[in-house]
DNA sequence: AATGAATGAGAATTCATTCAT
DNA sequence: TATGAATGAATTCTCATTCAT
């Protein structure tokens, strides 16, 4: 990409990265049309490509912002209790809708990212996702899972959580306008009925921010 | 159509039901290509358009294909204790993966429905879907819910347990080769945590056929 | 050509002839479809091509079968006064009427063969027409022209009648079914007005058989 | 259609107009070919739908075009004794050839519509055939028909007049070049034996301009 | 002889990308 | 910097022709 694409009006750019990732987060890689993407940006095919060499270039570079992006206010934003796994998880989806607040497909896009099944866009993005699974999983480091009964695994418990929440946030975006409250609601219900049936009777964190 | 399709031999009606399922379940509607479909098949461009008058036809026969068989193979084959939610729910499976011998990637098709967001596929294919749909629900009909503890919301229950067994079954297709024995240990764990996780102690039903 | 076709059933052969001669008189050499021919004949299209190496040597087939066929019947029921210009172009018409009735199209066919702008078809056919033209004009070698008053020039006057009735037949061909009656009417009109503009006041022959 | 055509320099336009006309003319709709037409005009296939949306989009706008063109160029320049039926048909034929020298395919192709057998052209079409038709019409309005002798029938001769020039239009066109001289010479002398053939003696318009 | 399944080149149309202005 | 006209390879679909049965 050409780095001059900084010295554009934060505004501009901005319009450019969420036209790029709202087309690239419904459509994925392939499907994606620059004439739409130019179009939710208002702007100039050509200048796309001044920017941007190609389709390919373009999708990297939204992955990469959206990934710092959403690491930036992970670090900036969350402060949920760090020892409590539902604290936490809610936490992100809180700072998700941060998120949403500048880059309103931000949380769909990260999403998407899964599903992709373009090998040319696989390749030229791994390693940022690693970026993000790693940020996740940094958030869960001091996660105390003594909490859990004895029945519960981990991995089978995060990979539930996981997928369900990436289920509910596919289905709410596919309304015709996402309503964060009734998202949100839905993760706390979600993740409520998940810490009654996981955790040790009587040890159930009774402080955990989750509502 | 042309209903001559049905008298060629099965072989090739199945290579080309297969061809067609694989390249609609990996790309979606649109970007699904007759080119690539052809390949798979192994037979001629024209050869399609005899048989399907176009993409949005050839798409329906095989929603209609995949949806009817995975019925019928519910109907012959589901025989899991049917008031025991999670015998049911691995019952299920255990038929997809029944199905998978003889088309391959009908389960994974009858997933990506749900992502499909083609206006054009949507509106040609919604009458089919609802049958699939209710065949499921009418599977769960007799489901004993009384073993679950008074915290378990039914409704949310389900959702956990649909989202988190279709991220199995993506992240399993994403596999070079699908291991059908790994998906159905995957699925096997994860049932029994849920069941661990859900069930009045006590009354955990040991019996059930998830094994 | 295959030679066989003639020993098939009389009945077939014609279809076959009409089915081709219709598709091809409405749409040109180019725009006619093989399968419509087929449809039309009642036929499969392997045989066609069994008989006709390809379209092109079934078109130039049919219209040498036509012009021959034409030309037979002018020298078989052609019998007005050879030397009255309107009974002879009227008496050709009559032809025309009667040859339609064992094959409807090979009027507006031979009309067609003028349009044709397929440099393939022109060059596998050109020989043809000049057949029929050649029996057309000898149809005309009698005719007197000394009854034309002396301001009509016999080129001018004959390019005038041809034009016009081919202009006529078109448009009756165009309509959903065909009307004999009242195509030839419209073609005695035409040429009772002819005559009264050109032949020479007290000489305009009153027997001139064009009713 | 994409109004920007307008902006094009009006050479480009031109071309791409005549390359569009020409094709159509000779091939009638369905039959014409895009390829062709983009050889013709020396452009590329891409921005022939840049510009027009589809083949029938193209064909109406080359059908308005040609029509109001035609029907402008009437309107400006045929200026014949409007009363003299021969001298407006020929002025008529005149503004033809005036406009072949900026569109040299309108006069075939508005000749073509008549025989167009696309019902997805007619449909697109019949309207503006319609303007054209009315327009010649209107040019005969003010012809002074009692010059014409008693048995001179209007309709008939009409139609005679126009399917002849029709005809050698036809052919004119058909040569490798079309000689406009030859043409115009051709035409006259067919409408100086149609009036020779039809006017009243001793009034036969002697200034009628038709040489 | 007869069928129609099968083929592949060619048609209209789309879309990422380039380039003159 | 910014535009959008221009390109051509890829896509869906058609059709004359071939070939196994």
């Amino acid at each position: 990409m050409n780095e001059k694409f900084f010295d554009l009006k934060k505004e501009k750019q901005d319009r450019m990265i969420n036209g790029a990732m709202k087309v690239f987060a419904l459509n994925g890689f392939q499907r994606a049309s620059t004439d739409e993407m130019v179009k939710e940006a208002g702007i100039s095919k050509g200048l796309w490509f001044h920017y941007f060499d190609n389709k390919i270039g373009l999708y990297t570079f939204v992955v990469d912002y959206a990934i710092k992006y959403m690491n930036m206010e992970l670090s900036a934003s969350l402060n949920a209790d760090p020892s409590d796994f539902f604290a936490t998880t809610y936490g992100i989806e809180e700072v998700k809708m941060l998120v949403r607040r500048s880059y309103p497909y931000v949380p769909l896009f990260l999403s998407s990212l899964n599903q992709e099944n373009s090998p040319e866009a696989l390749s030229a993005v791994g390693e940022y996702i690693t970026l993000y699974r790693d940020r996740i999983r940094n958030a869960y480091e001091q996660v105390n899972r003594a909490i859990f009964a004895p029945y519960v695994n981990g991995d089978i418990f995060d990979m539930t959580v996981s997928f369900t929440m990436k289920g509910i946030l596919e289905e709410e975006y596919a309304h015709e306008v996402f309503d964060e409250e009734r998202y949100m609601n839905r993760i706390r219900e979600f993740l409520e009925q998940m810490r009654a049936m996981s955790v040790i009777t009587g040890e159930s964190n009774p402080e955990g921010r989750t509502e």
